[in-house]
DNA sequence: TTCACAACGTGACCTAAGTCACATACCGCT
DNA sequence: AGCGGTATGTGACTTAGGTCACGTTGTGAA
């Protein structure tokens, strides 16, 4: 793909960016490098040092802790149009990355290298303003996941994760493996969840994909156990 | 106290403000007030915008989350030289407060208000670096945090906390109510913990703190399980 | 001193959710 | 059609840790 084509494509995407002060702009560009992913490839290892500000044009990574015993926690996803916000903190305090990222889907990326960032962040108020509200909102988000990792049971937060990735049409395309892996819990649990949604009639399973069939009582079930399903060897 | 004693408090506490720019640090001179609160005063509701950029001269405060259930959990501590990270994000972003914040001992702080910290963010170089150094701190505590809260035991949580808090001579100053809240679990439950810890000779509990005797048993436990307590019902 | 109250100790019990060990079922190849 | 690999279904079991319901003890104010 030509280059005008590339950065066309990547200024639609980050309209802010064709906002920023001509000087600033032309930095930018300039200096700006484009790349691909292909699903699975690992964006970030944890440890690694961040060379380069990272803007998510076209595909989806997902960025992740992972625990001795192999399970694992998603922190939080990066799509089109967004940064990696963590990669940007590890830019601004010189850390080394603290968990690990991997490509969904085929990712197309533009980087802009450490050099140019801090000095863009220091001439440009445009540029430093739109790098920080970023920041204000992946702290918002970590903050939710706490809460909802201390303090929301599996099944409220499986709920709400299926119609966090449902598409308008109710497709989830994971497998109950991913599912699980997401949410920090393991296969079995999920499945068991699932089955149980399969037979309330709110979700049907297929292989390596779940439709959301009833998006209004899952929901509610997810807001607050409204609803109680009936258990196995429940009473009453 | 007279104001010149505060201010050199103050730049004493916080030595790279004492670096600035001169005509910045006018600015920050001229705008910042002091502040006290006594102990469990609440610094910050939930939802609460912020004005100020708040700097912490003395004293501790403790940002957490609530659970409708009355379960809290800690994010980070704010102490003597620090300054409260997420109302910076806040401030940045504009976002209301997502969490709370209450002093955990009398607190005196400085507080700047929003205006003239964006406009330092803009003219001061150095205090815009200051500022954002602090800020990348608080994403990788809070992803630490997840990944604790999400992949680690109780038992495991709770000797590192108490080996955090200790002082050197071992003493932490908490009642197991406020362990169980910092931890986001309940009284009993760490009850039991210390207790049996207490039998292995690691600490003693007083009404009111507990006293780390053996830290580096105590760190061994907490970093993975190597000695087996021998629980209630243990076999072999 | 006594009384209220906060902090702590403790046992009995319950439940969410992880673990283990399978049995299927489906999908793409040859 | 048959086969290996991946995805799913399910039961039996275990366990961390939360809940309940107490009893005990220290402590500071009246």
């Amino acid at each position: 793909m030509s280059n005008e084509i590339l950065i066309t494509r990547w200024l639609n995407t980050f309209p802010e960016l064709a906002e920023l002060e001509p000087e600033a702009q032309g930095e930018l560009l300039g200096a700006t490098q484009f790349n691909r992913l292909r699903q699975g490839d690992i964006a970030y290892r944890q440890g690694q040092v961040c060379h380069n500000y990272v803007m998510c044009i076209e595909g989806q990574t997902r960025i992740f802790k992972t625990s001795e015993s192999g399970r694992e926690i998603m922190l939080y996803q990066v799509g089109p149009g967004e940064t990696c916000v963590l990669t940007t903190s590890c830019l601004i305090a010189g850390n080394p990355f603290p968990a690990e990222s991997t490509a969904q889907a085929d990712v197309l990326l533009a980087a802009l290298p450490s050099t140019v960032f801090h000095r863009l962040m220091v001439t440009s108020p445009k540029f430093r303003h739109y790098v920080l509200g970023n920041y204000g909102d992946l702290l918002s988000s970590l903050i939710m996941l706490v809460d909802e990792v201390a303090f929301a049971s599996l099944d409220l937060r499986l709920a709400r994760r299926l119609l966090a990735e449902a598409g308008s049409d109710g497709v989830v395309s994971k497998t109950h493996q991913q599912l699980a892996l997401d949410l920090g819990s393991v296969r079995e649990v999920i499945s068991r969840y699932l089955s149980e949604w399969e037979r309330m009639g709110w979700v049907r399973s297929a292989r390596g994909s779940i439709v959301v069939l009833d998006k209004p009582a899952l929901a509610r079930y997810g807001a607050g156990e409204e609803e109680e399903p009936l258990r196995a060897g429940a009473r009453h």
